[in-house]
DNA sequence: ATTAAATCGTTGCACTTGCAACAATTTAAA
DNA sequence: TTTAAATTGTTGCAAGTGCAACGATTTAAT
């Protein structure tokens, strides 16, 4: 993943945030973002150093952790995963963050090269994450939970063009992903196995079928 | 929805297709873009006059329409919302669209004012699609038919502010936007207005509930 | 005006899925 | 090392959903 700042030096990135009018802000731990600040309506968050999670607050009231945050990571509204009002920043540890007005950066009026490089890098950055947004959804739209797996394995595949599959987060973490119950999932894993179509360890999947 | 050539003049415009190296190709009446060209891995296409179709084939192999696209509109695999193979391009009318690589656009050297503008406009144009697929997914992860529904209309709802909403489009294209059965859908509406939690009237639905 | 195509509402039924509850195992923390 | 927390596999059951089939209605095309 680029980085926000990729090819600008510092003093280009201080003229930058002096354009953009952006604040840094330091979030103690365990405090939420909104707490300490106004969100702009679209805005962009730069980690400069410390841990946060984006969580949101599920029907049962309890609290996922969608996203996490570290140093150099970007996120906001326009990035993000989620714009939902259940959402919510919180910082784990203390931490310091720059907040750009989103509008203020399509507003700034300059052909600084170290400008247009900005604005590059921050297409770069919200192309990918569209693209895995839009894969997602690709998984999302399928009615079962086969079709969901199917789908999801499809990608991977593609993505790394084997047949063996480690999967990158726990299977708990996959449910949520891939919007289902854990349990079902597990079930329907279980269903694909005795059917021949994949085998599995741990997390390392591999699959039997032709693609 | 802004246009990709929004405060650029003609002279500028033929510059920077000339910069990106981009191509104007004509696709005749159901023919599809893949059958006329190789498209760069990432690329971005504008119509200049036609009309054309995003379309998906579906499991039982039936052809859904996705998207939709006339003069001015842009589309590929950047900026659509699926970047699936089984997803192609077709022209219903015989279509002009030009045909830029995306790499061309990240890559061009140049500070010029009009080229700023234009990866502006491209920028706030990539954020709005951002914005709709983020949308969808918050709707998407909802596990029931009935929190799709109530997700769809609080969005709506936030956005205009009146708790009567107005479908943009048929009940079929909203199942199908929902990913859920439209018979299926059709039963939980019914069930939402018994419970008095909605009026319906032909496609307009007044919401009674506190949000 | 007539015909064809698309949309819509309805419902029985089978199948899929979420949920709950539990034990087993792995991982992380003290 | 010991203890606590998180992850995982399993399964019965109830609820939710997709599917198919139909007629009624609306919309679009001829």
């Amino acid at each position: 993943m680029i980085n926000l700042f990729d090819n600008i030096n510092d003093k280009n990135i201080h003229k930058l945030l002096e354009l953009f009018e952006s604040h840094t802000i330091t979030i103690k731990k365990n405090t939420t973002l909104q707490s300490i600040i106004v969100k702009p309506k679209k805005y962009i968050a730069y980690v400069l150093n410390g841990y946060l999670q984006g969580v949101k607050n599920d029907f049962n009231g309890n609290k996922i952790i969608i996203e996490e945050f570290e140093e150099n990571d970007i996120f906001g509204n326009i990035i993000s995963a989620h714009n939902n009002n259940d959402y919510e920043i919180i910082a784990k540890e203390d931490s310091k963050v720059i907040i750009i007005d989103y509008d203020n950066i399509l507003s700034a009026d300059t052909t600084n090269a170290y400008y247009n490089i900005f604005i590059k890098n921050l297409l770069s950055i919200i192309t990918q994450k569209m693209n895995e947004v839009n894969q997602r959804v690709d998984i999302l739209i399928n009615k079962t939970i086969r079709n969901k797996l199917l789908e999801y394995f499809k990608i991977i595949y593609k993505e790394n063009k084997s047949k063996i599959i480690y999967l990158p987060f726990t299977y708990t973490a996959l449910a949520d992903y891939l919007a289902i119950d854990r349990c079902a999932m597990s079930r329907e894993l279980k269903n694909l196995k005795d059917e021949g179509m994949i085998e599995i360890k741990g997390r390392k999947i591999k699959l039997l079928y032709y693609i």
